[in-house]
RNA sequence: GCGGGAGUAGCUCAGUCGGUAGAGCAUCAGCCUUCCAAGCUGAGGGUCGCGGAUUCGAGUUCCGUCUCCCGCUCCA
């Protein structure tokens, strides 16, 4: 099957099952926003345990915060997000392709560069040992011309850019004669601007109100804590501080189910060591983390890393791991080494220091950052189609079966046993309930006892439940059930004493957790 | 935003030339009692995405609009 056809089951199956709805679907739906259903919350609350304990529960010198998606408006300044963020974009009409309206213009501008680079590199092949370049580059009249033209237009872009002036840049790009460099026609459209930061109004009166953002990522409320945390928990380098919550992004275009939402949840932790020492501790994040994926068993094959060419403003290094999802490789989680940036950034808008007193060094300094950031949603998605399976099966009389199955690791599973009397009758039922009252206070359990056995087996495969424990007419005479497994369907024998001990090792994290 | 595709029952879909809504599965109740879906009987569920136009009459034709899916740029 395509895997586009794959990828629209599990999205159909996702709605079926109760994991994953639309947001306000009966008002024709709001774009780009959903909601978790009944199993979907537990899944995700389940993916969030992982990481969590991975983080604060496995390492002594990780802690975690809550900090509030509100933050003080300077903190995005700080960060770079109202000026990075707030790109000009502009469209080819011709061969469909968007760019950033500044960046054609830089790259238009650096071609003049190369022009005149080009210049000197010739002169001082013609001239040898006598160029005299600085006198070359101030009177040479093919490079005063390059210089003048390249001055005058970042003048009139830096301009531009200053007063974010949509128009201009446009009128920019059409006065350098700009073109497309796949339709090579210089058919543009009108220069937009795209903000990424949901604004919204603090105050009870629209007068005095204060304009804040609702929070594009979690980690500014990591780093604008970073000496609480440091003071309050006696913490010292290396340290790191662990945070899950949602942040918000408006998205240009935002598609691909849950993999890329205006709402989203983020799990990041940052890592502050020692400056210099941030390379190494960007290796062992980025190994750590990759572990971490491959600790689910969906297949080492499935995973790679991506290294960034090209860094962000706040970075000296940056990794992605990417998982194969059904429409491709996608980035699930990113690393990186985010240098002093975000920390001196703060300290230089707030006044106050940001720094670690290290005794060893006997000095202080502003730490450096490793961050690990990944999307809830992103690990949700792929929790779920690495899980997904639709099965061809043979029947005991050869005829062919076909089921639909989650095959999620036990411990994310959302049910974790389903207790069914194979018969409504006879005091199985009864049996079955007294089960599920010893067993409620461990796991989710569910009970169900319509339709025939085979059937609601099938209906537990569906939402991936991994243990049915079924009471049969056995059951009153010896006390013994049996459990049947989801991926084999295999089933033993096993006294109700035991069932408690046997499901809890099964879906325990501490298995997983070894592995890291 | 631009281009392409699609909206009819919870799901998958049919619906002829324009004549007032249909199947399978699912759900619920009952029967049956059986260890791997699809046995029997019955029931509930639809302003056909929304608005307008044409028409005696629109799920069907026309116009507008909204939403979803796919591709392009950004990211977790």
């Amino acid at each position: 099957m395509a895997q586009e056809d794959i990828f629209k089951k599990l999205v159909s199956h996702c709605k079926e099952y109760g994991y994953v709805f639309q947001s306000s679907e009966i008002y024709d739906g709001l774009g780009a926003v959903y909601d978790y259903g009944q199993y979907g919350v537990e899944l995700k609350n389940n993916i969030k345990k992982y990481w969590w304990d991975s983080m604060v529960l496995l390492h002594e010198n990780i802690v975690g915060i809550d900090s509030a998606i509100f933050m003080h408006p300077t903190i995005w300044k700080a960060s770079g997000h109202v000026d990075a963020f707030n790109d000009p974009l502009i469209d080819n009409k011709d061969s469909k392709k968007r760019y950033r309206a500044d960046v054609l213009i830089e790259e238009h501008m650096a071609k003049y560069e190369d022009k005149i680079e080009k210049e000197v590199e010739k002169a001082r092949s013609r001239f040898g040992e006598s160029f005299d370049e600085p006198l070359f580059r101030s009177t040479n009249p093919k490079i005063l011309e390059a210089k003048e033209k390249y001055d005058a237009l970042h003048t009139r872009f830096a301009a531009a850019m200053q007063n974010s002036d949509l128009n201009e840049l446009r009128q920019i790009i059409i006065d350098s004669e700009i073109a497309c460099p796949i339709s090579g026609t210089r058919n543009w459209t009108e220069v937009r601007q795209f903000n990424l930061m949901f604004a919204t109004e603090m105050g009870s009166t629209s007068e005095g109100a204060l304009k804040v953002y609702l929070r594009p990522e979690t980690a500014q409320g990591i780093f604008v804590n970073f000496l609480n945390v440091q003071k309050t928990g006696r913490m010292r380098l290396p340290f790191g501080i662990a945070q899950i919550g949602k942040a918000f992004r408006n998205e240009i275009v935002a598609r691909q189910f849950i993999f890329r939402m205006r709402e989203f949840e983020q799990m990041e932790m940052q890592f502050f060591v020692q400056p210099g020492t941030e390379l190494d501790w960007f290796e062992h994040w980025k190994n750590l983390r990759m572990k971490w994926h491959q600790a689910l068993g969906f297949g080492e094959s499935n995973y790679r890393f991506h290294d960034h060419e090209k860094l962000a403003h706040y970075a000296n290094a940056a990794a992605d791991i990417e998982y194969r999802f059904p429409f491709g490789f996608k980035e699930v989680e990113g690393i990186h080494s985010r240098t002093d940036f975000d920390l001196k950034q703060h300290q230089e808008y707030s006044g106050k220091k940001m720094q670690f007193f290290d005794p060893e060094r006997n000095e202080s300094y502003v730490p450096y950052v490793i961050e690990t950031s990944i999307g809830v949603d992103r690990m949700f998605l792929q929790v779920v189609s690495a899980s997904y399976y639709e099965e061809d099966l043979t029947k005991e009389d050869g005829t062919p079966d076909s089921r639909v199955v989650l095959r999620l690791p036990a411990f994310l599973a959302p049910v974790k046993l389903a207790v069914l009397p194979l018969v409504k009758k006879d005091g199985l039922p009864e049996i079955s309930r007294k089960i599920i009252d010893e067993l409620k206070f461990d796991f989710n359990c569910q009970y169900d006892e319509k339709d025939s056995i085979g059937k609601r087996y099938r209906r537990q495969d569906a939402i991936g439940t991994p243990y049915c424990i079924t009471v049969d007419y056995q059951t009153p005479e010896d006390q013994t059930v049996t459990i049947r497994y989801r991926d084999s369907m295999e089933q033993e024998r096993i006294p109700v004493t035991r069932l408690r001990d046997i499901i809890a090792d099964k879906v325990n994290l501490r298995e997983l957790l070894r592995k890291l």
